[in-house]
DNA sequence: GGAAATTAATTAAACGTTTGTTTAATTTTG
DNA sequence: CAAAATTAAACAAACGTTTAATTAATTTCC
């Protein structure tokens, strides 16, 4: 990690881009540890070498994943519904789409988060990724106890009904495999299709309205 | 894995049982791949050859931690409720009740099994271990089913309710530190006290039954 | 504009560690 | 004394990383 060139040209962006994006599929599927460098640069067709040429080394590379993602998402969801006015059903059902359509969509990416939040190796990443995920909570917390004060949901354990939103959606992406069998389908991209995401979104709008009706 | 001496004196049987216990905590938090067995030995207080000695291999040792505690699941809820008679309604939080206890009671274990259904890596494991976890979701959807069939419930989407009920459980055990902040709870211990078991119980048939409710 | 000089990108090979596993010798046990 | 248990040491293979040399691209200068 002597040089950190800074890259302009295009070409040199897209053989990052290339790294970046072999190295979430195979962090995504075999973990941290599971992934050899050897495997990754074979798999990108680029030289070992380069991945300490341009990210300095395998745990760097490991969160510039991570970075790069987070930046994305961070726009994604942003404060993204109007805070204060309105129906806490409108919001709920606003943010759970928006939610499941950003879990989804970006599955790979996920199960890093969702694994790295499972263990307590690298630290600073664990600490990073847990603030932004309890902020998340937090937003459906918010929700949630705005509508059970104004009455118009009915008094609820705020934490255990975003364990309820979460959870599912954490098990939908995390298990390809399940997934597959369990809404019959014959590949991974044939479980995670519109068709199917709708359904979950549906589902769970459909369960928390009955869960929360006063 | 040339001798595969047969264990009788007492002492034996513990030492085993010694490596397989920081094993299975080793594995959990870690992932197979994070674990080296020079790590493992040193924490179960063993010379590393013990390992091989005993077990054979790494991943001997690995499919010997989820076999043992299998045998105990699988004993553990059974055929453990009358089939056929009575309220549907009964059976699913009979099963409810008994999962959660089985799963929290097992965190450890059962993180070891999540990730590696979440994996491809050992077929042979992920096989086994899909076909468990595939035989524990028919039971729930035959009881959502059969409530269905009766009348009992609603018409309901029984492949995504089961998701509502595996979900939770699963994110409640596999990440300590958001159950520890979610509960307000300082120990992880404490998160996964019986109180806290009681609660995710409550909550989940509570939730189910408005759920469900004609 | 084109050769020369400079910088960046890429490579094969080697680096020192660590990995899982095995050996051969020793101690403990029945 | 034989069998089982345990040990320290060594094994080859794989690991992440670095080196030093080469190719490609860009800039400089006339």
């Amino acid at each position: 990690m002597k040089k950190q060139p800074v890259i302009l040209n295009e070409s040199g962006y897209e053989k990052k881009d290339q790294i970046l994006d072999v190295a979430e599929e195979l962090f995504s599927q075999h973990g941290f540890d599971g992934v050899s460098i050897r495997e990754l640069a074979k798999k990108a067709d680029i030289n070992i070498a380069m991945i300490s040429y341009y990210f300095g080394s395998k745990e760097n590379l490991y969160v510039a994943v991570i970075e790069r993602k987070m930046v994305t998402i961070r726009e994604d969801i942003g404060e993204a519904f109007p805070n204060g006015e309105g129906l806490a059903w409108d919001k709920l059902t606003y943010i759970i789409d928006r939610y499941v359509d950003k879990i989804v969509g970006n599955r790979k990416f996920m199960n890093i988060v969702f694994s790295e939040l499972g263990t307590s190796q690298r630290e600073h990443i664990h600490a990073f990724l847990s603030k932004r995920f309890a902020d998340n909570q937090l937003a459906f917390k918010d929700i949630i106890e705005e509508g059970v004060k104004k009455g118009e949901f009915r008094p609820v354990d705020a934490q255990l009904a975003i364990v309820s939103i979460i959870g599912p959606m954490k098990l939908y992406v995390s298990n390809p495999m399940m997934a597959m069998s369990l809404l019959k389908e014959d590949t991974i991209e044939g479980a995670y299709s519109q068709k199917h995401r709708d359904r979950m979104k549906a589902h769970l709008k459909d369960m928390m309205k009955r869960f929360l009706a006063p």
